[in-house]
DNA sequence: AACCAATCAGACGCTAATGTCCTAATTTAG
DNA sequence: CTAAATTAGGACATTAGCGTCTGATTGGTT
């Protein structure tokens, strides 16, 4: 479903969403948080940053950040530059004649599958995920 | 998503559900007619035998069958004993604490796609997809 | 200018998934 | 009974994902 490498990435990013500054935040501090090894966070960043998701500065108070409003910023731009998500648009079944008109057995199945994950991934940004927390955060405050 | 194994096996069985026949039928047909390598399928039918989606008999005239019928049979059935699908029930940032009460960031939007994913995986038979074939077989006479 | 903090880039090793091959064990045909 | 067909199972090879390490580069601090 989804790759250890997109699973990092959704790790970092939300933790870096969720800080909310935005100074640059360097490897080290992102991988102790999240629990990354911290030389493979650097090349999965290093890749996003590639893919314009983040900037990164080099140097004393460099690091990485979210280049775009986080609202710009979807799971599956985080995913994409790191997994073959083309993978869906290829037939299960290996056939090379597959489409909505000559289709083979799983087709339609396949397709409501990927498609509703796809479309997850495609409507949900770094700013829902950083508002849940928030609200999650409050919901917490008040129970106490 | 699927991994390598998960899609040869589906390409088998749901060859073998389309054909119909209740006899075994051999590995290197099934290759053959679905584009898997003959070794590995092997193995990978083996196992499913091993997990009694499958029945195989040895010797000349043998082969793999399906053990059940065909609305018994789910996607899910076929692919479970493979891949480790456990891996949903898992928190996706690996936060020890997060269930639908302590949730982490991520926790609702991936219960909604991991739920949809299993869903359509569970809910999905062989009997379906041998159906829809024939049915697209016979918009396919029609048109001619 | 010298130094330090941090990313960048590439080489390297480990592990698991994928794929191949060979030898048994089993069943049927003749 | 013998030979052929076929799965069962293990050993092995290949490849890709995952992870580490080292040196180079860049930018700020002193």
């Amino acid at each position: 479903m989804l790759t250890q490498t997109g699973e990092y990435a959704l790790r970092a990013l939300v933790y870096m969403a969720r800080k909310g500054s935005d100074a640059y935040c360097g490897v080290k501090e992102i991988a102790q948080e999240t629990g990354v090894p911290a030389n493979y966070l650097a090349k999965i960043l290093q890749q996003l940053a590639r893919a314009k998701v983040l900037e990164s500065q080099k140097g004393f108070g460099g690091g990485f950040k979210i280049a775009r409003r986080l609202d710009r910023v979807t799971l599956f731009d985080i995913i994409d530059p790191l997994e073959r998500i083309d993978k869906f648009k290829q037939c299960v079944l290996g056939q090379r004649l597959c489409n909505d008109q000559v289709a083979c057995p799983l087709h339609h199945t396949w397709k409501a599958i990927s498609g509703q994950y796809l479309g997850s991934l495609r409507s949900t940004t770094l700013q829902d995920v950083a508002d849940f927390r928030r609200h999650a955060d409050a919901v917490e405050h008040v129970e106490e």
